[in-house]
DNA sequence: CGCGAATAGTTTCCAAGTAAACAGTTATCG
DNA sequence: CGATAACTGTTTACTTGGAAACTATTCGCG
């Protein structure tokens, strides 16, 4: 196919949709999607954090992460607060259903992360994720 | 943000987020989409080849390789044609139109290539495409 | 103070992409 | 031959994700 196929971003993408097969296939039946489990993921983390921090860590635009937000609130797996020394800002952390839940899925998180490098060598690996960093963040400062 | 910033899914996705804004960063004002220039590529180097295979290809899904060819066919670049030998199968080619539009297109594709690989070496970049590879296709046989 | 600028999140509207059901055509096999 | 299965692409209805315009609040600076 030519230069396709020497086109990173086409690369990419052939990744990417193997990935995505791979998450769904880890989590046969139950009904999560990426996003959420991220989101959840780093309330974990950080509880308490600014719903704009979150959506800027994981890349996810504000339109989409108020959605996201909305529907996690409605499944009752996080909170909103809005704190009275900014009252233009929210306030997210995990309810008790949402840790609960989180742990019912940290292990298929985890098994899929081991999955992802089925066929790499530990080093490939590694070296991959540097690249991939690399390629993300070109000139991220140190 | 813990073992978030390990998992492949997670970095290939901001990779993907970046490569696209590059993308639309060299076709600055030009209204192209990824999948309309590679689909208009490929049948540049594959003149009458089945829709079908050109979805697989490309790992594009008929339901939505068929709005693409529609789209491509109303604006004038590729053309339909049903053969006799199977009436069900569609065979595309670039029109003239089509032609010109990748010539057009061609230059600024390809430095867009070469911008994908900022802040990484040339040997880097090879590791980074086949490590890449086999993460796409972990049992890709030869 | 107070008014314009910046910030945080939301709403509205739209594009990309998919799954599932569908229609037409060809292959298969008794 | 004729019924059934398999294949090719399309349609419909939906989900994900985003850009742009909007609301509410806070900041900055005269």
């Amino acid at each position: 196919m030519g230069a396709l196929t020497q086109s990173l971003g086409f690369l990419i993408r052939l990744a990417q949709v193997r990935l995505y097969d791979l998450f769904f296939a880890g989590f046969d039946g139950v009904d999560v999607k990426p996003g959420e489990i991220t989101v959840l993921w780093v309330l974990d983390l950080n509880p308490g954090a600014r719903q704009g921090a979150v959506a800027r860590e994981l890349n996810i635009k504000p339109a989409h992460m108020t959605k996201l937000v909305q529907r996690l609130v409605h499944d009752g797996l996080i909170a909103r607060q809005v704190p009275p020394e900014d009252r233009r800002s929210v306030l997210l952390s995990l309810t008790e259903q949402g840790k609960q839940r989180l742990e019912t899925l940290r292990p298929a998180f985890l098994a899929i992360q081991t999955a992802e490098s089925t066929g790499l060598s530990p080093r490939e690996t590694d070296q991959l994720r540097s690249l991939i960093h690399k390629l993300a963040f070109p000139k991220d400062r140190p």
